[in-house]
DNA sequence: AAGAATATCTAGCATTGCTAGATAAATAGC
DNA sequence: GCTATTTATCTAGCAATGCTAGATATTCTT
């Protein structure tokens, strides 16, 4: 009898359930209000509940970040589509600040909020892989040095995504930025090319 | 009599210890044990005193990110200071990381934790502007925008900074990621000028 | 020295993350 | 089918937190 698969499947179904209930009460009112009382409420379940499926509240917002790398990494994927070199960097990297700014509370449980997610190391979440090879594909055609372009490239999107929704650089400059980090990408390979 | 004198002294006084009570247990066990109690009973008075001189307890996370930002500027400057162009750029460049990842706790109170401070507008704290000419200062050689660029400078240390202390590029790659953001801005300039 | 203003404290509220111990439900053994 | 055991879930509560009302000292004014 397949009772024990059926519970397997309610039980998952529950969890994706709280993670669910995480992101939209986040996204919606921000992660403060995104209490263990309120996620419990949500699933007409008790506190307890929670707490055999995940170790603590920061383990569900470490899942909800995992979500968050999935719909960035496929944000970033569909924006690298149908276009090559200079174009794609430049889709790309529009399309990375569109999702922080668009999506503020996922963005934070995804790179500010404490978790124990890695990146680029072994062991390493193939959701979290998968962003990093998005950004990768994209910087590839410019550089040898795969690896340390693609992290600048990707910590200069994150830079500006961060102090830019924190007010501490100017919005109206946005463009101008984007058009920066492109062309520094653009002639960062290993001696001076071209411009592309 | 100077006793009006001598309370407010007194009183700056007691509002300084609180904040560098607040910065001294920070940066030793983290913000998390930042608490107002405890605060109140390292300047050994009760908790409603605190709330005579902050809002609340993000007012003395921003009291304390504001000193941060004075080291932070006195670092840059030392670190521009005795050198010109692309070797001050990358001096500069070295200093913010170093500070960053030296000092996580205060520049989480600068960049990453809730405060009101603003940059780069009208109002903005003398404190916070000074850094941001700091960094001005060594970009302008380089470009015309200059607060396009030193924008986009800082924010590519900050980006940087930020996701090497949270493990999610290699520490192993630091000054790779550091030339290739200095050479990004010799470059940056409108119209490409031969590589400096 | 009496009254007014200021400085400070005690005590408590409401909320939080988390958990021990009790109970209800499902399963297994016979 | 009935009982014993395991599993699932809940009730109730702890300790800690930010913050504040109201009471009490302390200092100033006249």
């Amino acid at each position: 009898m397949g009772t024990a698969e059926r519970k397997g499947r309610d039980r998952a179904a529950r969890e994706h359930r709280i993670v669910a209930a995480a992101q939209a009460i986040a996204e919606r009112e921000g992660w403060d209000a995104v209490t263990v009382r309120r996620l419990a409420d949500e699933i007409e379940y008790s506190q307890p509940v929670l707490y055999s499926h995940f170790k603590n509240r920061d383990a569900i917002v470490a899942a909800v970040a995992v979500e968050g790398f999935k719909e960035l990494t496929a944000a970033l994927r569909e924006a690298a589509s149908g276009s090559t070199g200079r174009n794609a960097l430049k889709n790309v990297a529009q399309a990375y600040l569109a999702f922080a700014l668009d999506r503020p509370a996922l963005y934070d449980a995804m790179f500010v909020l404490p978790t124990d997610l890695r990146f680029a190391e072994a062991g390493t979440r193939p959701e979290l892989r998968a962003g990093f090879e998005a950004l990768a594909a994209v910087v590839t055609p410019f550089c040898v040095e795969v690896a340390d372009v693609t992290e600048t490239f990707w910590a200069a999107l994150h830079g500006v995504a961060t102090l830019e929704r924190s007010g501490r650089i100017r919005p109206s400059a946005r463009n101008e930025r984007i058009a920066l980090v492109v062309r520094a990408i653009v002639v960062s390979g290993k001696g001076p090319r071209a411009g592309g």
